[in-house]
DNA sequence: AAATAATTGTCATGAAATTGTAAAAAGAAT
DNA sequence: ATTCTTTTTACAATTTCATGACAATTATTT
């Protein structure tokens, strides 16, 4: 699995020069123009990299990196500046950085201090961990026992089937996913069942974990697509 | 059961050829000339490969490419080029293919890839990748969650149809695209509604994200052609 | 400039497609 | 055989978006 790169720079050519660089380098990144997608892309995913410009439009570098901070102390940040030296080095490494580039920066030197940061990353070395217990809201669901606790403390057993789809829509959550992608991923290679089975186990899910099950909170439709789960 | 390729290629006795070796190969291999033939098969099928010929009459093999995307984070794709090197690579890679091959190219070189590329697809399934997030402006659109934030940090949940022609325009932006084209990327092989039924979601996207629908800024009509997308 | 034609903006409406739901059938496991 | 799980089926409820009418705008002709 590769590791993922959040590029964060306002000036286009730049921002696309460096990504398809990255990406030649197999690395998947994801890149944001302003400080408030960054802190966006941040509260959403992980990554194993931050590459930030310290002039943005809105918000600063610095202000940024200090808000990732608050949030995440591992992940580590590479800023990139236009001026000389100095006193912009001083004030990032105090912030929260971990290490600096001037621009405008030769890419092979760029790709190098990518490689050694990521390295250094410690989700990179905790990533694969399964997940045992997972929760959200007041609901709890427990992958190794498979057992869950919904609505109202209820203790419920959960089937293998039900356990797989509870698997694979947390993995992907609150992103849409289809009932394709369901299918392929938790019924595998053997022969489908119709798409209305799908159904019916949110049908299950809803009445176990929503407070409303006609209101759903976490198990949400997107019609013509298929479901997405959100955790809050 | 064998792994499922779909070959899309419109010359044709490359198409056959090609087709021949993987099924010697024991692959189960679909075929397709068309982009329109080809997005007719995903959209009711699974693959664990899709080899795109980049050349392609009617739609670019880009834009499936973009397509398939939209819906499918997955499924390697290959892309068969004519052109040299550099520039189709790297669009290609940014689009979201996986890997590519410059054409004459050897059989035996072929069947590799396709065997690397075939062995990460089913397992990678559930890899939880970064969001891709689209700003203009202040506004974000989230293919992922199919969610966007518009006038005055105004959330929006958004169709399939609407997330489609955003897409669409977005790949195309800059240009005017043409009714015609719009009908064909977004409505695909399907009997095309009237064109009226795009002004209406232009209508709504002005209603999302222009500060002033009456004098739109990102979403422009071109008297007599279309419309066009503007970044800024 | 005015009149006319063509295109686009806008909105209410309903048909068609999708999803919710529950019960029954089919398959597995004990 | 009985119980539990999964899938199918049928119908109700809901959502989407395609359509058509008319207004507003833009282009073209007189």
């Amino acid at each position: 699995m590769n590791e993922r790169i959040l590029l964060v720079e306002d000036e286009d050519s730049l921002r696309e020069a460096v990504k398809m660089n990255l990406e030649m380098e197999k690395y998947e990144v994801a890149d944001a123009a302003t400080g408030t997608a960054a802190l966006r892309y941040i509260s959403n995913g992980v990554f194993d990299l931050i590459i930030l410009d310290v002039m943005l439009p809105e918000m600063n570098g610095f202000d940024i990196c200090e808000k990732i901070r608050l949030k995440d102390k591992n992940t580590p940040i590479l800023f990139l500046t236009a001026k000389n030296a100095g006193k912009d080095r001083v004030e990032g490494l105090k912030r929260g950085a971990d290490d600096y580039l001037v621009k405008p920066f030769n890419l092979e030197e760029l790709l190098l201090r990518v490689k050694v940061l990521v390295k250094r990353s410690v989700k990179n070395q905790a990533k694969d961990e399964p997940l045992k217990i997972y929760t959200f809201g007041k609901n709890e669901i427990n992958f190794a026992t498979q057992k869950a606790i919904g609505n109202r403390g209820k203790e419920v057993e959960l089937t293998i089937r039900e356990t797989e789809l509870l698997n694979f829509l947390i993995i992907k959550k609150g992103k849409v996913v289809s009932r394709q992608e369901i299918l392929n991923f938790v019924w595998g290679y053997k022969d489908f069942p119709s798409t209305r089975t799908i159904d019916n186990f949110i049908l299950s899910f809803r009445g176990y974990f929503e407070a409303d099950p006609r209101k759903p909170k976490y198990f949400l439709s997107v019609h013509g697509v298929g479901y997405k789960f959100s955790d809050k």
